[in-house]
DNA sequence: CGTAACCTACCGATCTACAGGTAGGCGAGT
DNA sequence: ACTCGCCTACCTGTAGATCGGTAGGTTACG
């Protein structure tokens, strides 16, 4: 009955470490702050980890789990999942905010996450490219690829979060993606005829309210 | 002739601390390695700046000085001009990095750097609104409006960034930027036809050397 | 049954390292 | 003489990590 006991308390201290990042960044935050969320001591967490390195790559294959559900599974995502991926993310500032300061931090030397943001980025962009080959077959407006879009299509997510977390009120996010997406579908006359892109739009309020 | 030796002596630092904060973050640099790097102890640096946040500021204005040239400049930018700024950019990866992994800081809690941040965003978006609205009208691809495509030519700017950061040779920045504007100067089959948008298209090699 | 051997889950004390910041002083130029 | 530029000395706080221990639970076995 003891089995299981322990991997259930890592999650417990996992889910508190996502919060804490979230608040502070990884530099900023503390083993002693993560433990008092699970009502240990510093040193009882160590228990469960031996290092703050060790939690931090924890709470990273823990976002590979949920967010990529399984790493680089086989089945292809659509457009408008990933429509329904920016909504969800919409809902949880937490969970953005968490990966969004370990990205910041990233781009910094000898940063513990960077290997880890490094490759995980160059499977987005496959996974990306995969995405918009499979709606737009190759030919996208403005002459472009997929490889080339993809970039852009994930830049524009990450960018996104960054001005929504900074000013929700400003900025919002799931409108700005689907604007983002129309003009991806917008049937470009220079190049050839939209391939397969469809032009059933969903009715838009405007994605603008403050400022 | 002492008269100005101070303030140069700031700029050194703020300098320095553009670098080390591109190396370790706003809470990872430490005022005794910028010291350092300009041949004081820290307490020297803190005759000049009399906290770490003063510094920051500094870093911050000194920002504001170059980038947007003088503030809120009255005079307008233009798309060719951004264009030559991603350019300027891609030959900085020292600046573009202290400010991403500030931007990434930003988003956490109490961040000194988040009130500016945040008018920042702001003050961005509707330059960019400008700079579109001069160079297209009131109608882009896809429907859009100038400002709604404000938040996204900004969100590709600075995802971009920490895409090429992570992985400059898998990220050719002022290509991919160069193809989102082409998304946007697109002529819009289904909407009217492009305003004032040429098509004169530079040649372009692809933007995507690794993976 | 009982007890020795061992493991898990922790906590208290402590070490080392910086970090930011204060107080006061000293030398040099004006 | 006085201020400016900068340093030495020092204080306080905090962080990650190690060490040693304790309490409870098995398991092995005589």
């Amino acid at each position: 009955m003891a089995r299981g006991r322990s991997e259930e308390r890592k999650a417990e201290i996992v889910r508190a470490a996502l919060e804490v990042i979230a608040e502070r960044g990884y530099r900023g935050a503390s083993l002693g702050a993560v433990a008092e969320r699970v009502g240990l001591t510093q040193q009882g967490l160590l228990h469960y980890f031996p290092t703050k390195e060790a939690l931090l790559v924890a709470v990273l294959e823990e976002r590979d789990r949920w967010d990529t559900s399984g790493g680089r599974d086989r089945e292809r995502w659509r457009l408008d999942l990933m429509e329904s991926l920016v909504e969800y993310n919409a809902m949880r500032p937490g969970i953005v905010q968490t990966f969004s300061a370990l990205l910041g931090e990233s781009v910094t030397e000898d940063h513990p996450a960077r290997a880890f943001f490094t490759e995980r980025y160059a499977q987005v962009r496959e996974n990306m490219a995969d995405v918009l080959s499979a709606e737009f077959g190759e030919t996208l407006p403005g002459g472009l690829t997929p490889e080339r879009a993809a970039p852009l299509l994930t830049a524009v997510m990450d960018g996104l979060q960054f001005q929504w977390l900074l000013d929700p009120d400003a900025v919002d996010m799931p409108a700005a993606f689907r604007d983002f997406l129309r003009l991806l579908r917008a049937p470009d006359a220079a190049g050839r005829g939209g391939a397969l892109a469809d032009s059933g739009q969903d009715g838009e309020r405007n994605g603008r309210p403050g400022a």
